[in-house]
RNA sequence: GCGCCCGUAGCUCAGCUGGAUAGAGCGUUGGCCUCCGGAGCCAAAGGUCAGAGGUUCGAAUCCUCUCGGGCGCGCCA
C-alpha cells in the first residue's frame, strides 16, 4: 500500500514537473509514513513541506496543487490536506482486509521479499576461540547474528554464516597443554596445576577422553617436565611459566603427538560449540579455520601485498603496518620480532579473503570490547586496495545477567562462568533467543533470569506465544462445536470486519512485510521482537472485546480468517527470532 | 589523556533515520468473564527527552560544547 501511494503521488509530482508549476530538474524522494493517529488517516506524506522551498511556494499551497494532479485510486477513500501541509490519506476499509487474503495465501512466505535479489552476504558471528565452552555473553552474538542472517534471507539475499575457528595462536597452546597436564594427574602425576592454564572442568573431561584413547601414551614424569621451569606465580612470572610448560610439552611429546593432543582438545571443543549452537537453534554454512589461512599461504600473501604497495616498514626488529596513513590512532605489527606473525595479520588475510571470495557485502559481529580494533583492519582493507564500505562491523554490547534483582556475578579466571547451555537449560531456548534480541545491539542488555522464566504476562516470550495457542484453541473450539472453518467464505466477506479492533489488527499484519524489510537493512531484530509484541496485543485486546464463533457463518468465517492470519504472521515472525510458535501451551 | 557506545516516566526500554499532542511493558491505583484458555483485557496517575548553544517551516532525532555511565587503547587472541 505504501509503494502503491508512493507511485501516486509521484505521478502527480510528474505531472506538476510538466505543467510547469514545480521545476523539471528536481529529483524528489517521496516519503509515505504511517500515521500515528487515525484521525491524520491511514497514510501521510510530508513531500509538500520538503518541496515547498525549491518549489517557491508555500506548503498547503503546494499540497493543493498536489492533490489536484493526484490519479484516482479506487482504494483511497479521501485525501486532505492537513496542519502546515500534511497530505493525509485515508484507505479503504476493504482494502486494507486484503491483507487477510495475502497472509492466508502467501502463508509461510508472507513477508518475505527478494528486495536482495539474491545478492551474496556474508554474516560471521559468535566466533569465540575454542578454548572453552560459550558462555552468555556468546549467546547474545548467536542470538543477534542468527537473527540478522535470518532476516537478510527474508528479505531475498543469499546468505552465507560464518564462524571463524581461531584454532591457532597461543591461546590454543595454552589449552593444549592445560590439557597435557590434566592427563598426566589422571595418569597418576602429582603437579601443581599453572595459575595461566585453563582451570575449568571441561579440561579434565578433555584429558579423560585422551587418556581413554590413547592410554599412556603421552605420559612423561613430572620431575622430567618441571625440570629447568621458571617459578610460577605467586612468586614468578605467571606468562613466562605457561610458556616455559608449552615448550616442554612440545620438546619432550615431539610434534606429531603434541599435535593429536592440540587436535583433540580442539576437536573436542569445537564439537562441543556446534552441538551448543544447534540446540540454540543457530546452524553455519562455514567454520572457517585461521590455521588453513596460514597453511594456505593467505596471511604471508597479504603482509606481502602489504609490504609491495609499500605500506610496511621495519622497527624494532618487527614488521609494522603503516595504519596510521589510512586513520589507525597508531602503527601495528604485522611481524613479531620472533618471527611470528600476529593475530591481526591473521585477520587481515582473513578479511582480504572474504572480500574476495565475492561477497556484495560482509557483516561482522563483534563485542563491543573489541571495537577498538575496527580502525585498524579497516586501514589494512583500504591499504589492499579494496573497497571498505563493503565491510559492516556490527558490535553488540555485553548482556548483564539479574537474578533475584542482583547482577550475577561471573569470573572465566575460576572456570565458573555461566554458560550458555546453563543459560538454555535454565530459562529455555525460546525465551533466551528472544531476550537476547529485545534490545537493539548497541545497548546494554539486562537479561533478567526470573523474569525469562516466569510464565505470565510480564514475559514477552510467554506473552507472544501464547496469542498463537490462543488462536489454534479457538480453532480447537470450532471443531468441538461441530463446526469448520469456510476460508473462502471469510475472505469472501472481510468487508465485514468493521470493529475498531479488527481495523488495528489488520492495519498491524499489513505493517509485517515493511517491518521485515527495515529490520532487515537495518540489521535491527529488536523491531520485529517489539513488533511481535504489539501483535500479539492486538490480538489479545480484539479477543477479549468480541466473540469469534458467532452465529452468522460470514462474519464467523471472515474473523477466523482474521485470527489464522494472525496466528500465520506470528509464527512467521517468531521463527525469524528462533521462536517456537506452540499450539498449547 | 584519546577513541567508540549510551543517557527518554519510579524501573527496563521503543520512538518508523527531521514531522502533527513523545509511546510500550513492569511497578502503583481502580475496574472487567453465566461467554472462544484470566498465561488475558480496560482505565488512571506518572516527562525540563542529562544540560547549554546551533542548523530550519519543524529537533528526542542532525552539528558543537559540558556533565554523567559503560567499554577499549599489547610484538595477547
Amino acid at each position: 500500500m505504501k509503494s502503491r501511494l508512493q507511485s501516486l503521488v509521484a505521478d502527480a509530482l510528474a505531472k506538476l514537473q510538466a505543467d510547469g508549476v514545480l521545476p523539471a530538474d528536481l529529483e524528489p524522494r517521496i516519503q509515505i509514513e504511517r500515521t500515528r493517529d487515525a484521525r491524520h488517516g491511514d497514510f501521510a506524506s510530508n513531500v509538500a513541506l520538503t518541496l515547498a522551498k525549491p518549489a517557491g511556494m508555500n506548503p498547503r499551497g503546494l499540497a493543493e496543487r498536489i492533490l489536484a494532479a493526484l490519479p484516482d485510486a479506487p482504494e483511497v477513500e479521501k485525501v486532505e490536506i492537513a496542519g502546515p501541509g500534511f497530505i493525509n490519506f485515508f484507505i479503504r476499509d476493504a482494502a486494507l482486509a486484503d491483507v487477510v487474503r495475502h497472509v492466508l495465501e502467501q502463508g509461510e512466505a508472507f513477508g518475505r521479499s527478494d528486495l536482495g535479489a539474491g545478492k551474496r552476504v556474508q554474516v560471521e558471528f559468535v566466533s569465540a576461540n575454542p578454548t572453552g565452552p560459550l558462555h552468555v555473553g556468546h549467546g547474545r552474538g548467536a542470538a543477534y547474528g542468527a537473527a540478522v542472517a535470518d532476516l537478510l534471507d527474508a528479505v531475498g539475499y543469499a546468505v552465507h554464516r560464518e564462524y571463524y575457528v581461531n584454532d591457532a595462536g597461543r591461546q590454543m597452546d595454552i589449552l593444549a597443554a592445560s590439557v597435557w597436564l590434566r592427563y598426566l594427574e589422571l595418569c597418576g602425576e602429582e603437579l601443581p596445576f599453572p595459575a595461566n592454564a585453563y582451570q575449568g572442568d571441561y579440561v579434565w573431561d578433555i584429558a579423560a577422553a585422551l587418556h581413554r584413547e590413547h592410554g599412556e601414551r603421552f605420559r612423561k614424569a613430572w620431575a622430567e617436565v618441571a625440570e629447568g621451569l621458571p617459578a610460577d606465580a605467586p612468586e614468578g612470572d605467571k606468562e613466562q611459566y605457561i610458556d616455559a610448560v608449552i615448550d616442554k610439552a612440545r620438546t619432550l611429546l615431539g610434534a606429531d603427538d603434541y599435535r593429536i593432543v592440540f587436535d583433540t582438545a580442539l576437536n573436542y571443543i569445537l564439537a562441543d560449540i556446534r552441538d551448543d549452537l544447534e540446540q540454540f537453534g543457530v546452524v553455519y554454512d562455514e567454520w572457517y579455520s585461521e590455521r588453513r589461512l596460514t597453511e594456505n599461504g593467505l596471511v604471508d600473501q597479504a603482509i606481502d601485498r602489504l609490504r609491495a604497495a609499500g605500506h610496511t616498514y621495519e622497527q624494532d626488529g618487527a614488521l609494522w603496518f603503516r595504519s596510521t596513513d589510512f586513520g589507525d590512532e597508531k602503527d601495528r605489527v604485522l611481524v613479531r620480532e620472533n618471527g611470528q606473525t600476529t593475530y591481526f595479520a591473521s585477520d587481515i588475510a582473513y578479511h582480504m579473503d572474504k572480500l574476495e571470495r565475492g561477497f556484495e557485502w560482509v557483516i561482522d559481529i563483534w563485542g563491543a570490547d573489541h571495537h577498538g580494533y575496527v580502525p585498524r583492519v579497516k586501514a589494512a582493507l583500504q591499504a589492499l586496495g579494496e573497497d571498505v564500505n563493503r565491510l559492516h562491523v556490527l558490535l553488540v554490547q555485553f548482556a548483564i545477567l539479574y537474578r533475584g534483582g542482583q547482577k550475577v556475578q561471573m569470573s572465566t579466571r575460576s572456570g565458573e562462568f555461566v554458560t550458555l547451555r546453563q543459560l538454555r537449560k535454565e530459562v529455555g531456548t525460546d525465551a533466551a533467543r528472544f531476550f537476547y534480541v529485545m534490545r537493539k545491539c548497541e545497548q546494554h542488555l539486562d537479561f533478567d533470569l526470573d523474569l525469562a522464566k516466569s510464565q505470565s504476562a510480564d514475559n514477552p516470550v510467554y506473552y507472544i506465544q501464547y496469542a498463537h495457542a490462543r488462536v489454534c484453541s479457538v480453532f480447537r473450539q470450532l471443531a468441538e462445536k461441530g463446526l469448520g472453518w469456510d476460508r473462502d467464505t471469510g475472505l469472501a466477506h472481510l468487508d465485514r470486519l468493521t470493529e475498531d479492533h479488527e481495523q488495528a489488527l489488520i492495519t498491524r499484519l499489513d505493517r509485517y512485510p515493511e517491518l521485515i524489510e527495515a529490520a532487515a537493512t537495518q540489521h535491527e531484530p529488536h523491531q520485529l521482537a517489539h513488533y511481535l509484541r504489539e501483535l500479539a496485543n492486538d490480538f489479545h485486546t480484539y479477543y477479549n472485546a468480541h466473540q469469534f464463533l458467532v452465529d452468522d457463518p460470514e462474519l464467523r468465517n471472515a474473523r477466523l480468517a482474521l485470527i489464522a492470519a494472525t496466528r500465520q504472521v506470528i509464527a512467521n515472525g517468531l521463527g525469524l527470532l528462533g521462536v517456537s510458535a506452540p499450539d498449547k501451551m
